[in-house]
DNA sequence: TTTCTAACA
DNA sequence: TGTTAGAA
Protein backbone atom coordinates (compact mmCIF):
# COMPACT_ATOMS: atom_id res chain seq x y z
CA UNK A 1 0.00 0.00 0.00
CA UNK A 2 2.78 2.27 -0.15
CA UNK A 3 4.27 1.29 -3.67
CA UNK A 4 1.27 2.59 -5.03
CA UNK A 5 2.11 6.27 -3.30
CA UNK A 6 5.29 6.25 -4.60
CA UNK A 7 4.52 6.16 -7.85
CA UNK A 8 1.89 8.72 -8.17
CA UNK A 9 4.42 11.02 -6.68
CA UNK A 10 7.11 10.35 -9.61
CA UNK A 11 7.07 13.91 -11.65
CA UNK A 12 6.89 11.99 -15.04
CA UNK A 13 4.76 14.23 -16.95
CA UNK A 14 5.25 17.38 -19.05
CA UNK A 15 3.21 20.49 -18.79
CA UNK A 16 1.45 20.11 -21.93
CA UNK A 17 0.41 16.98 -21.08
CA UNK A 18 -1.09 18.00 -17.94
CA UNK A 19 -2.70 20.61 -20.08
CA UNK A 20 -4.71 18.18 -21.89
CA UNK A 21 -5.62 16.19 -18.74
CA UNK A 22 -6.23 19.02 -16.26
CA UNK A 23 -7.98 20.95 -19.15
CA UNK A 24 -6.01 24.49 -17.86
CA UNK A 25 -4.31 26.63 -19.51
CA UNK A 26 -0.21 26.61 -19.23
CA UNK A 27 -0.45 30.22 -17.96
CA UNK A 28 -2.95 29.01 -15.33
CA UNK A 29 -0.93 26.03 -14.06
CA UNK A 30 1.96 27.92 -13.63
CA UNK A 31 0.14 30.84 -12.04
CA UNK A 32 -0.99 27.84 -9.41
CA UNK A 33 3.06 27.61 -9.65
CA UNK A 34 3.39 31.17 -8.21
CA UNK A 35 0.90 30.57 -5.80
CA UNK A 36 2.61 27.78 -4.53
CA UNK A 37 -0.22 25.82 -4.33
CA UNK A 38 0.96 22.63 -6.89
CA UNK A 39 5.33 22.67 -6.88
CA UNK A 40 6.21 20.55 -10.02
CA UNK A 41 9.97 19.13 -10.28
CA UNK A 42 12.14 20.25 -12.47
CA UNK A 43 14.20 18.38 -15.33
CA UNK A 44 18.12 18.27 -16.63
CA UNK A 45 16.15 21.18 -19.19
CA UNK A 46 14.28 23.59 -16.19
CA UNK A 47 11.70 21.61 -17.46
CA UNK A 48 7.90 21.10 -15.07
CA UNK A 49 7.85 17.54 -14.43
CA UNK A 50 4.08 16.95 -12.87
CA UNK A 51 3.11 13.82 -10.59
CA UNK A 52 -0.22 11.93 -10.91
CA UNK A 53 -0.72 13.57 -7.27
CA UNK A 54 0.13 17.11 -9.00
CA UNK A 55 -2.64 16.37 -11.44
CA UNK A 56 -5.24 15.12 -8.51
CA UNK A 57 -4.47 18.66 -6.78
CA UNK A 58 -4.59 20.41 -10.02
CA UNK A 59 -8.00 19.23 -10.69
CA UNK A 60 -9.34 19.80 -7.18
CA UNK A 61 -7.98 23.45 -7.72
CA UNK A 62 -10.15 23.90 -10.65
CA UNK A 63 -13.07 22.41 -9.34
CA UNK A 64 -12.72 25.02 -5.52
CA UNK A 65 -12.28 27.74 -8.56
CA UNK A 66 -15.57 26.97 -10.25
CA UNK A 67 -17.23 27.15 -6.87
CA UNK A 68 -16.32 30.36 -6.76
CA UNK A 69 -13.24 30.03 -4.85
CA UNK A 70 -10.55 32.99 -5.25
CA UNK A 71 -6.71 32.31 -4.77
CA UNK A 72 -6.89 32.99 -1.07
CA UNK A 73 -9.51 31.29 0.23
CA UNK A 74 -7.93 28.02 -1.52
CA UNK A 75 -4.71 28.53 -0.33
CA UNK A 76 -5.96 28.73 2.98
CA UNK A 77 -8.03 25.39 2.56
CA UNK A 78 -4.51 23.37 1.98
CA UNK A 79 -2.54 25.77 4.76
CA UNK A 80 -4.85 24.07 7.38
CA UNK A 81 -4.58 20.66 6.02
CA UNK A 82 -1.05 20.84 5.89
CA UNK A 83 -1.06 22.13 9.62
CA UNK A 84 -3.52 19.48 10.41
CA UNK A 85 -0.88 17.04 8.49
CA UNK A 86 1.82 18.50 10.91
CA UNK A 87 -0.40 17.89 14.00
CA UNK A 88 -0.42 14.11 12.75
CA UNK A 89 3.11 13.87 12.33
CA UNK A 90 4.11 15.02 15.78
CA UNK A 91 1.54 12.70 17.52
CA UNK A 92 3.13 9.97 15.33
CA UNK A 93 6.72 10.86 16.53
CA UNK A 94 5.64 10.79 19.65
CA UNK A 95 4.06 7.26 19.46
CA UNK A 96 7.30 5.97 18.06
CA UNK A 97 9.16 7.76 21.16
CA UNK A 98 6.74 6.33 23.92
CA UNK A 99 7.28 2.57 22.01
CA UNK A 100 10.76 3.14 21.49
CA UNK A 101 11.17 3.91 25.78
CA UNK A 102 9.24 1.16 26.15
CA UNK A 103 11.35 -1.29 24.44
CA UNK A 104 14.55 0.06 26.29
CA UNK A 105 13.00 -0.33 29.51
CA UNK A 106 11.61 -4.00 29.08
CA UNK A 107 15.44 -4.87 27.88
CA UNK A 108 17.05 -3.10 30.74
CA UNK A 109 14.34 -5.10 33.13
CA UNK A 110 15.42 -8.24 31.34
CA UNK A 111 19.20 -7.85 31.62
CA UNK A 112 18.88 -6.65 35.46
CA UNK A 113 17.43 -9.97 36.00
CA UNK A 114 19.91 -12.15 34.28
CA UNK A 115 22.65 -10.27 35.92
CA UNK A 116 21.00 -11.13 39.37
CA UNK A 117 21.13 -14.80 38.87
CA UNK A 118 24.99 -14.63 38.18
CA UNK A 119 26.29 -12.14 39.99
CA UNK A 120 25.77 -9.48 42.91
CA UNK A 121 22.17 -8.75 43.79
CA UNK A 122 23.05 -5.33 43.73
CA UNK A 123 20.83 -4.43 41.89
CA UNK A 124 17.14 -5.47 43.16
CA UNK A 125 16.11 -1.90 43.37
CA UNK A 126 15.58 -2.22 39.46
CA UNK A 127 12.21 -4.57 40.62
CA UNK A 128 9.77 -1.45 40.42
CA UNK A 129 11.03 -1.73 36.80
C1' DT B 1 8.40 21.15 -31.38
C1' DT B 2 7.68 22.12 -26.73
C1' DT B 3 8.46 24.78 -22.78
C1' DC B 4 10.51 28.75 -20.16
C1' DT B 5 10.53 33.61 -18.45
C1' DA B 6 8.94 38.12 -18.58
C1' DA B 7 6.11 41.71 -20.04
C1' DC B 8 1.88 44.13 -21.84
C1' DA B 9 -1.85 46.22 -26.33
C1' DT C 1 -5.91 35.24 -17.80
C1' DG C 2 -4.58 35.57 -22.66
C1' DT C 3 -0.98 36.37 -25.59
C1' DT C 4 3.48 37.15 -27.41
C1' DA C 5 8.67 37.61 -27.98
C1' DG C 6 13.08 35.56 -27.73
C1' DA C 7 15.85 31.96 -25.82
C1' DA C 8 16.79 26.90 -24.58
Amino acid sequence: MKEKELRRSLAVLPIGTVMKLTDLSARQIRYYEEQELVIPERNEGNRRMYSLNDIDKLLEIKDYLADGYNMASIKKVYAQKAAEEERRREKMAQSLSDDAVRKILRNDFVNAGGLNRHSKPSIRNNRTL
